[in-house]
DNA sequence: TAAAATACTGTGTACGCACACATATTTTAA
DNA sequence: TTAAAATATGTGTGCGTACACAGTATTTTA
């Protein structure tokens, strides 16, 4: 009896190597001679199996190497998971956050099969009560998960603390709240591209050219990270030069206004001669290149960035290196993150740092129609 | 009776909208007062359906909005896909094709359940028949797709007739031979990663200092490849500079041994001391930054590849840049382009190249651990 | 010792689609 | 006018898994 099992047992070897069919859950159960439901049960750790069998089972799915299969479990399994975006909304200004935008939706529309669903909202960058207006919306809607980038802090704790309370996991994007319970972080470190910044610019200077950073904005954003980035340039400088010879001054600009670009920096260039790089710290560098082009100015420009009339400036030379931190990538990512927790039922990395990528009018092309 | 298939197509309608279910092909049967068969036969277009019909089922699908769920589709194919790679072995004093090969066969895991098997050949650098013999086995096992690295261009010819005689398709990575009909090309973009070294080097060196260009090479590689390099390279500094102050020497070294390198090195540096930068051609700017380090000497040095002892030289700033190109990634897409052929159905990209990632000390980890 | 409770184990159906096969309808030829 | 051929349409099964439910064996309780 055992004898014969053994040499049934021998056979069906044969024939899986022969044929390299994938093992599926129903070899598995018939190698043990035990049905499908036993199986299963033991996959899924449901219990109601004897220990004996339970080890049995085991040791057949690892003898025969049994993986499930990925497609029919989750067309079995049938579920829907619906994600909401809340993320500033694209501006004619400013259109940064189409990006991101496009990562999402592109990769929902792969997912939708697996019955993922993806709803966005958007909040406008000068309006706190838009922001919680959607919010508010997306709680009603009980999300399986949400992708929020949390630019007005107060707010967002607040909706954060009834995510908590029902229980709904989110992801940050672009913008980190530390101290929150958050399943993953996915954007940039702030730091560490200031100082690739400063690197950069570093590399293209004279030792005497001075430097102007560059703080454009409008609206409520979050300036804290604006910050970050300024703190990781300006470290690279005092790290490499000490007290060097030039003078590294910053600039705040309440405004994206092109006459009131222009008049700040007419006013800061007339004061300051000698300056031979700017920094901006954000992508509205190419208003800056702008400037420099209508006046006739040699100074080197570096941004961040590439939304369109950034990509027009680098081509024109206006703006000598461009960093971007992938904004498509990070859009993808965050619904890759949620589907890696819900599908795949692995928790994803808790911080996913997007690399920062130096583009140069020689590499760009190369960045703009990535899959 | 008009009036009520009407009346239950609104109803129909209703129910689609509230419960937000997607649509199957059920549904559009249902909906048309057709069969699933009849269904099925307008949407692969089998023919044997009356103009009548065929139109109303059209309409429906348009009208209800249905897409094929590709996971049932799949799975009720039930095909199998084998894909053979042939590429370079990595050898300790070359692990440069470690990369791509990670790619393939952690893509390739992930595409298990969709039926497809991945099988790895590796040929040797300094023996074309082992080339020719694995081309022989690839052969033997009648894949359904191919992916090579053609460095050995005489042989890869002749496996590309009988590919060709077969009808199976292949996509070259990391080099292409135009002329022929692949699927895809999956690589570099050879011209304008030199162009994007010249830029790079251009940036950090002054106007007067000498550059050496390096060429390393061991076996029987293609070199077409590295004359592409060198030219991009050289090109941009032509079109900067015109016949400037500078010097710029090709020198080609016919070993990796340190030793011969070395004195290579040496024998050069000695005639021509005004050098301040090297330009390596392929991944083995290490050899050289460790060579200056040995003799103290302040050359600049920018490279190719993230390979791990490139990677320690960036890091003690023995290597200014490093060009990657994703090698990774370019194992990945050349699985994917197969993949989207063979299940979505559609042609990939005659060319994909690469992003030229730019790579210098303060930006590497984020390219490290990628996904 | 029977009845009830509990612990196991097997069976059947659904998921959405593809495809082979069965059946109905129309066309053609005799 | 009818049988045969050709075309149009419907039905059923399988892909590999999940899960509800129906069975059966084993204990426990009265």
């Amino acid at each position: 009896m055992w004898a014969h099992t053994f040499y049934l047992m021998l056979l069906f070897d044969l024939n899986v190597m022969k044929k390299n069919k994938k093992i599926t859950l129903q070899d598995v159960a018939n190698y043990a001679n035990v049905s499908t439901g036993t199986v299963d049960r033991v996959i899924h750790k449901r219990g109601k199996v004897s220990p004996a069998k339970r080890k049995l089972v085991e040791e057949t799915i690892e003898h025969l190497g049994f993986n499930p299969n990925f497609l029919a479990s989750t067309l079995a399994l049938g579920k829907a998971f619906k994600i909401c975006t809340l993320f500033p909304e694209s501006t004619v200004s400013e259109k940064y956050w189409s990006l991101p935008k496009r990562g999402i939706e592109r990769i929902g529309e792969e997912y939708n099969d697996f019955g993922f669903t993806i709803d966005v909202f958007e909040y406008s960058l000068f309006d706190e009560a838009s922001f919680v207006g959607h919010a508010e919306a997306i709680i009603e809607k009980k999300p399986s998960g949400v992708i929020l980038a949390p630019l007005f802090e107060k707010e967002s704790h607040l909706f954060l603390d009834v995510l908590d309370k029902m229980s709904i996991p989110y992801v940050f994007i672009d913008a980190n709240i530390p101290d929150r319970e958050a399943l993953s972080y996915i954007g940039p470190d702030s730091n560490c591209s200031g100082h690739v910044a400063g690197v950069l610019l570093h590399s293209i200077l004279d030792p005497e050219g001075d430097i102007l950073i560059v703080n454009m904005v409008k609206g409520f954003e979050n300036s804290s990270l604006v910050g970050v980035i300024e703190q990781g340039f300006l470290d690279f400088f005092h790290a490499k030069e000490g007290k060097g010879k030039r003078k590294i001054t910053s600039l705040t600009i309440n405004s994206t206004d092109r006459r009131e670009v222009s008049r700040e920096l007419t006013k800061y260039y007339i004061k300051n001669p000698n300056t031979k790089g700017v920094f901006v710290t954000n992508s509205r560098a190419h208003l800056i290149a702008d400037f420099h082009r209508a006046h006739e100015l040699d100074i080197q420009v570096i941004g961040f960035d590439l939304i369109e009339e950034n990509i027009i400036e680098l081509k024109k030379e206006g703006i000598r290196f461009l960093i971007s931190q992938n904004p498509v990538f990070q859009g993808k990512w965050a619904v890759q993150a949620f589907f890696d927790f819900f599908v795949y039922k692995k928790k994803p990395k808790k911080i996913h740092h997007v690399p920062i990528d130096i583009i140069i009018k020689e590499n760009i092309d190369f960045y703009l129609n990535a899959r």
